[in-house]
RNA sequence: GGUCCUGUGACCGAGUGGCUAGGUAGAGCUCUGCAAAAGCUUCCACAGCGGUUCGAAUCCGCUCGGGACCUCCA
């Protein structure tokens, strides 16, 4: 079998992935803010790390999974005093900051949830790490590399880029930036004049006296910078050098650079190995943010409460949407793409669930039957879920693949195709790889909720009754049942071999 | 302005220089009391202009268009 392949942004080619310690993968995904409800482009990198994590459990590692819950302010600056988001945002609430930030933890949770992600190892939180990230800030400072200004700490830029540059580590290196012309291209920011360069970024910041997120600290009362939570979080759990990181490819400046510079100084190591991006979900082309008002939440995606959503779509419908497009290409959303991923995951759903329902005995295989051509064609198509799964992930691919596999199921359900023309060892790889990789890996369920059970009771007698009235010729009747029932979500559909079957819509 | 990415058929989207991915929609057919579903067949592409090559959607150059980052951001 092929070997696992991924995209690293720090050398911007795909690389054999090979894990640091045999068999253990140590994985850090940036998490989300919870200062705001999740929308839209959050469902991106969290269901692609999703993927990546199932897929490396398939691969045979453990794993374990950090993905941090930023829930202590960052500041703000919109032209005007250097802010807490968090407690700003509060305050016009009247809520209490920790009360605002379990809410929106909470509603992320749930959101999560419905897209049937699984949760990481460890979710570590801002706010209870504290104490880790100034140890590291003084760290940092005992190395020479950052500098206290009236109660603030800041990492001196210049001086890491001058020194480990040496180490072939010069500050920008993942994100392709020369640190000489960066000078002048940084805009005006708040408190810049305590600052030695204009790149210099925060590490620990003074919080003013309305502040309401402030810790005691060397320095004074004030809160962590932007960056080090992840740094310190990632050392705690994962180690001085671990595996993969991942996140939005917008973080990769200057977030991630910035992680890399504080985890290097000190633990003079390169931190991660590979570091992965996902690229951004756009909305008629623009990337979904703040900044650009065009935020669909998730709430609103479920319950198609948006202007610009024609309908609700369903977390499944979500996930499979993305799952379509490769991790690394934006992904443009529109009514009539979701349509169409709701459209194609129902037809690859359905036949998955046929197919889940055979039994080896039912394909009565043998010589006769078998079509030799059929079976190596199924057998191609199953072995390259693994093939372009090895390829950075390419899951677009992988579904390709099962669609043309969708046809043959289906024949062999209507009888189109001979039964017994796959040898049962086929079938039952079918089988068994379609479940692996449809439900264990790419983590599509059925999104029906609840006991059904008393409701396929009542079904059976009306299909009975059906069954009976089409027996007479009463095709009133029989339309009648059949025409009722679809727009309570049962759809009624008359098989070649004259049962009846159902399918359940929510 | 700097750095980088990108432009594929009605829409979304994959794509290793040679084998017209796939999904949805459209058209036709089969099955069917009708319907739905399913199956089969089918139409519609590689922004433009040059270049390299036996051969380019894929490599190179230019032009035009879109986007990301340089500020919190997934």
């Amino acid at each position: 079998m092929s070997s696992l392949k991924v995209y690293n942004s720090l050398t911007r080619q795909k690389e054999i992935f090979t894990s640091l310690v045999p068999g253990y993968v140590g994985m850090y995904v940036c998490g989300p803010t919870v200062s705001g409800e999740s929308h839209l482009g959050h469902a991106r990198p969290y269901i692609t790390f999703d993927v990546v994590y199932r897929y490396l459990q398939y691969l045979g590692y453990k794993i374990r999974y950090v993905r941090n819950i930023t829930d202590a302010g960052h500041f703000e600056e919109e032209g005007r005093e250097a802010e807490d988001k968090i407690s700003k945002k509060a305050v016009i609430e009247k809520l209490e900051p920790m009360e605002l930030v379990q809410k929106y933890t909470n509603l992320f949770h749930w959101a999560m949830e419905q897209f049937n992600t699984i949760a990481p190892s460890i979710e570590p939180t801002a706010t209870g790490h504290i104490v880790e990230q100034i140890v590291m800030i003084e760290k940092i400072i005992e190395d020479g590399y950052a500098y206290v200004a009236n109660g603030s700490v800041y990492f001196d830029v210049e001086k890491y880029n001058t020194d480990f540059a040496k180490k072939g580590m010069p500050y920008g290196l993942l994100s392709g930036r020369v640190l000489d012309d960066q000078l002048d291209t940084t805009r005006e920011l708040d408190n810049q004049e305590e600052k030695k360069n204009k790149s210099d970024f925060a590490l620990w910041k003074n919080a003013p006296p309305e502040h309401i997120m402030r810790w005691k600290s060397p320095w004074g009362e004030g809160f962590p910078g932007w960056h080090i939570e992840c740094s310190a979080m990632s050392t705690k759990y994962l180690g001085e050098e671990f595996d993969i990181h991942g996140g939005g490819m917008d973080l990769v400046f200057p977030h991630h650079e910035c992680e890399i510079a504080q985890s290097a100084v000190c633990n003079h190591k390169r931190m991660a190995r590979y570091w992965l991006h996902n690229n951004m979900i756009t909305i008629n082309g623009r990337k979904m943010g703040k900044s650009y008002n065009n935020v669909i939440r998730l709430s609103e995606m479920f319950s198609g409460s948006h202007p610009i959503l024609e309908q609700p779509y369903s977390p499944m419908t979500i996930r499979f949407f993305i799952l379509q497009s490769h991790y690394r290409s934006t992904l443009d959303f529109g009514n009539e793409a979701l349509q169409s991923a709701e459209k194609g995951l129902k037809r690859l759903w359905e036949a998955y669930e046929a197919l889940q329902k055979f039994r080896v005995t039912d394909t009565a295989f043998n010589e006769e039957n078998l079509d030799r051509e059929l079976d190596d064609k199924v057998q191609k198509l199953l072995a390259e879920f693994d093939t372009f799964m090895n390829d950075d992930f390419n899951t677009a691919k992988v579904l390709a693949s099962m669609f043309e596999l969708v046809p043959v199921i289906n024949s062999i359900k209507d009888k189109h195709i001979t039964a017994g023309a796959l040898t049962s060892s086929t079938f039952t790889l079918l089988q068994q790889k379609m479940k692996t990789f449809v439900e264990d890996i790419f983590g599509l369920k059925s999104e029906l909720q609840g006991d059904y059970s008393k409701l396929e009771g009542v079904i059976q007698v009306l299909i009975e009754l059906r069954k009976q009235a089409k027996a007479k010729k009463d095709y009133v009747t029989s339309d009648a049942i059949r025409k009722q029932l679809l727009p309570l979500g049962i759809a009624l559909k008359d098989e070649k071999d004259g049962n009846i079957s159902y399918s359940l819509t929510s």
